[in-house]
DNA sequence: GGGTCGTGCATAACGTTGTTACAGATATAA
DNA sequence: TTATATCTGTAACAACGTTATGCACGACCC
């Protein structure tokens, strides 16, 4: 495994432990959820003592600062990416539907980012920054909306936020199973989560056009939901 | 203290036990936070030791179901008490508003309800069934504003989703103070909730009104957001 | 009144968690 | 070779939720 050590260690340690650490997070994270997140079990899969986490990431919230910030990177680059539908607030509607998409691929990421699955962590500010990236698109997409004439609004950073606030609260709600008892849960949260972004658009915007359904869009976007792990080269996440 | 004593226990022991734990459990939570809510130290405070969680709650699970129950008939009594403002969607909006208000003064309690503060905590279905009954009072103000022909779309389920998840996802953001930096996250929140609330309210509707503003019940309805606690009678939560 | 039963309670412990003091081991620098 | 800095495993610590054990007391029956 190890090439040349680079650096004081007893014999037969592995060169580099950090990766291994944060890889065995990861995939204990993605495999068995935040419960198997223990110091003692990602130390036992990665190979090393309990020390190598604090050695490495200075504890277990170093670790899961960690996780944040490799989490944060990859949504942020999925809103980016997002390809603006053609309607009206198109690269904002794009983003809220990669939004939810991202979340539904990545849940026990999702959790641990957005909805304390780990008990009481504070991100870093390292972390905070990588995390602010996310909400960056977001806001560029509101300014894009602006610049074109298409919001009814100049509060920007308001109309951010009210998209912000509707994905991630439907979103929420959606992930903690919270959702009250119904025939097919799925379902309504597909028919709620479209209705709410197009609600809100029309709300948003200045003529009064009719409300675009979403469905096309989302159907061939959200196939895949399980939470088995599909990697991708130097994006674990995808 | 105890009057009589109806049941077989130690000399010195306090009548109602039970009630002294939750009281104190309540307490702990509103002065202290969640992490102030141990077996320990919630026993201590209650003048028993940690066995009597267990005798009355069956564990620290059980107790914290008795917080949710409370806190959920608050919380639902608070969205029915709501009076109707005179716009479109009367009774939702305010629904809207109240949802806000009641997570402002009882934040601490909002987390435990909502937000995960004490760590996987899964409710029980006694709790649950409680818990629905926020929801029914938005389903029927949905309704309601169906019945009235104010409504665009026939999806009454996905209507009252949208908007429990647009109001949950921005309230928890404002608790959890993940809103981005900014000059003043408070105000920025009040514009985004309001914003959110009148635009989807706008999208929902089949006229195209201009966008009615909300500062007048928004501001006398939000004037306490401190944690402190304020007893009513009866009603612990207000 | 005396004996039995069941219930509520305190003490003390167990296992698991995050964390750390200590000492040993090793690569690099002098 | 010697010295230094760094990394690591062992073993322990405190705090957490939980529970086995045994005692105290009221209710009940005779």
């Amino acid at each position: 495994m190890s090439s040349v050590s680079r650096i004081a260690r007893p014999a037969g340690a592995d060169d580099d432990t950090k990766a291994n650490i944060l890889e065995a997070a990861l995939r204990l994270l993605a495999d068995e959820g935040h419960g198997a997140l223990t110091v003692r079990r990602v130390a036992t899969e990665a190979g090393c003592s309990t020390i190598g986490v604090y050695t490495w990431f200075g504890g277990k919230d170093g670790l899961v600062d960690a996780i944040w910030t490799q989490g944060f990177g990859s949504f942020a680059a999925a809103l980016r990416r997002a390809k603006p539908l053609e309607l009206p607030l198109g690269r904002l509607q794009a983003q809220a539907l990669a939004y939810r998409r991202w979340a539904l691929r990545h849940p026990r990421h999702y959790r641990v980012m957005f909805l304390n699955a780990v008990v009481d962590h504070v991100p870093s500010d390292a972390a905070i920054v990588v995390s602010l990236a996310a909400f960056t698109a977001l806001q560029e997409a509101v300014r894009e909306a602006s610049d074109r004439g298409e919001l009814n609004s100049d509060d920007l950073d308001a109309v951010a936020m009210a998209m912000w606030g509707m994905a991630h609260g439907l979103v929420s709600i959606e992930l903690a199973d919270a959702a009250p008892p119904c025939v097919d849960q799925r379902k309504l949260a597909d028919r709620a989560y479209d209705l709410a972004i197009s609600s809100m658009v029309r709300g948003f915007t200045k003529e009064r056009s009719a409300a675009q359904p979403l469905d096309r869009w989302r159907h061939d976007a959200v196939e895949t939901t399980s939470p088995t792990r599909q990697r991708v080269a130097n994006d674990p996440t995808n």
